[in-house]
DNA sequence: AGACTCTGTGAAAACGTTTACTTGGCGTCG
DNA sequence: CGACGCCAAGTAAACGTTTTCACAGAGTCT
């Protein structure tokens, strides 16, 4: 049985609210009581009683990261930036799962109530009931990578319509005319926004080629089967996540399409396995630990003065081009421009 | 400001006792309270207050996962394993990180106080002071690959032992006579596990050939460097995970050294890259999401029924040997007894 | 018809803190 | 020398629940 304030309190023959002055330094005490109080601390091993303190001074020193589903390294360095920042301001995390399920974000968020003291938030989807209703009223709150309207509270999202116009602009540069664009889920905000990227980079007199994907691996290996058996196959591929690029890496080298020779290749995301592939896959680099530290630190900021100005402001974090050698422009050789010179 | 208890009691006219025990169906209320609590609840928005109801229950429903790190897809995978069991028991998961640094683990452990029902650890560390102190007693702990004595609680360890043995034994088979390992750190006790594998799983007539290495990818690139300028390179090597594989495998291409066909390598752990990797990482499986799974259904039960028996079990997680082209034993060639008998 | 058992409801205690208020002692200043 | 103010320490209220206990009313059985 843990001992309470009371315990401490007896056996330093003082009140409980000395104990709880000198442990909390609100207010002086004098050197003998302290003394007293901290040496029986000590012995009985006392820790305050979370739930108690946070009843009564409204604050949990915790807050709450909602994610859609942990998967993958992108996850966890996200996490990681979170829990980084958070533990050198004394804050615990409480990390839940929606699955890309509504429902069940609304279930967690509810179940939230009372356990932190503000969100995070990652909630990529779109379509279903707004979260406005579901969010606790009063709770701060800070999304990620979301196409909410920014009522609900400051938000931060990574630059994707920015990293997928700089990629497309970067191949057509590179001298490649037909670029094909294997996209995310159609209710993925992020996906959405790549698609917007890769259509804004296209040369103004190009049609877009848009093949339907789903961030995972295998639907890139479809798409990219699909694209190898195509008539009229393109220059290059453009794929809205690494992961699908991988997929279709796979399936260009099994119909024995050389890349970046016969099809250039390109991802997002810089996972790294990007590095890794053969030829090492071009694609932007998102900084997904500073997405997290730093909407934990904006957090932190409304948490601080829930009235603040920049309340509901949206946050770009930047992304950043990677070119390697399965998009044929890092070297002199592959590229059409390239080989036409030749 | 949130509803709480009183105000739907209010709103329903009934006293607080119903309200409670209409919304945990805790005794049987008339049809009639029945509804206009729930009526009342809904129209409130009314959530119960979790510190509250934890104070008087004795219950957070939510349990403290520490890890020594959150890093790469080895911990998404076990927090997510982790997550997906808890959320079917309506748990909450409170996240920690220790940073390797046991001061920090106390303080964290110190801090979870009064806030969790039980605690999931992961501290493959060895060495500092004992954990034993820094757990709050009575606190129902599971340890995952530990050395620690069992008289905390239960523990699951992955069996790097029994995995490394076959890994070595696998590769003795192939007709490697001089096998390296690259290990991990020293005071790590899967690394020290998975070399006790390796020599156990070495013919008794050769001397173990142990490389330092850190788990990182660099330690092993500098150790694939090393032997690759060896007057006497070894046959094959055996990293004591794909991370320091991959570092090795990129040494060993350097330095003009084919994979697996003048050196054969594997690893341990079979991250995704593995897979990719070319050749492809001969590597020991390990279904980390389960050893997840299987360590917080154990702390359920032990929180259950805190004088279960098993308190102080130890349970094993098996592993699964994934042989593919780099150790040259998947197919029929590059095998020095292949070699030899051609 | 009276006593007795249920059953549903409300009042109140309890959980372990923090904090506003109260009290008592001491020093200082007029 | 008395009044005033200040400081340290204690008392008690409050936070929002759950749960024990008491109670009232309605059946039921002799």
């Amino acid at each position: 049985m843990a001992a309470t304030i009371k315990d401490v309190a007896r056996r330093a023959r003082v009140s409980i609210a000395s104990v709880s002055r000198t442990l909390n330094n609100s207010s002086s005490v004098t050197p003998d009581v302290r003394e007293r109080v901290l040496r029986a601390a000590s012995r009985l091993h006392y820790t305050p009683h979370a739930a108690a303190r946070s009843l009564i001074s409204r604050r949990t020193h915790t807050i709450g990261l909602l994610l859609p589903d942990i998967h993958g390294e992108y996850f966890s360095e996200l996490i990681r930036g979170v829990d980084r920042a958070a533990r050198t301001r004394g804050l615990h995390l409480l990390v839940s799962c929606t699955h890309g399920n509504n429902a069940e974000a609304a279930e967690a968020l509810r179940s939230m109530n009372g356990r932190v003291d503000g969100l995070l938030m990652m909630s990529p989807y779109i379509g279903g009931e707004s979260l406005e209703d579901a969010l606790p009223s009063g709770l701060p709150t800070v999304l990620m990578n979301t196409h909410e309207p920014a009522g609900i509270g400051a938000a931060f999202v990574v630059d994707d319509f920015g990293g997928a116009r700089a990629m497309t602009t970067h191949l057509v540069a590179a001298g490649y005319q037909d670029i094909a664009h294997i996209r995310g889920p159609a209710n993925d905000f992020q996906a959405l926004e790549r698609v917007r990227g890769y259509r804004a980079g296209l040369a103004t007199d190009r049609v877009p080629r848009v093949i339907d994907g789903d961030f995972t691996e295998e639907s890139g290996y479809l798409a990219g089967r699909a694209l190898a058996a195509s008539d009229t196959p393109p220059q290059a591929v453009f794929a809205a996540n690494d992961t699908m690029a991988i997929g279709c890496l796979f399936a260009l080298r099994e119909a024995g399409v050389r890349v970046p020779h016969d099809i250039a290749l390109a991802g997002f995301d810089d996972i790294p396995l990007a590095r890794f592939v053969s030829p090492p896959l071009t694609t932007v680099r998102v900084d997904i630990a500073a997405l997290g530290r730093r909407a934990l630190e904006s957090l932190v900021a409304s948490i601080a003065d829930p009235n603040a100005a920049g309340r509901s402001s949206i946050e770009t974090v930047p992304v950043e081009l990677v070119v390697r050698a399965s998009c044929g422009a890092d070297s002199q050789r592959h590229t059409p421009r390239e080989k036409a010179r030749a």
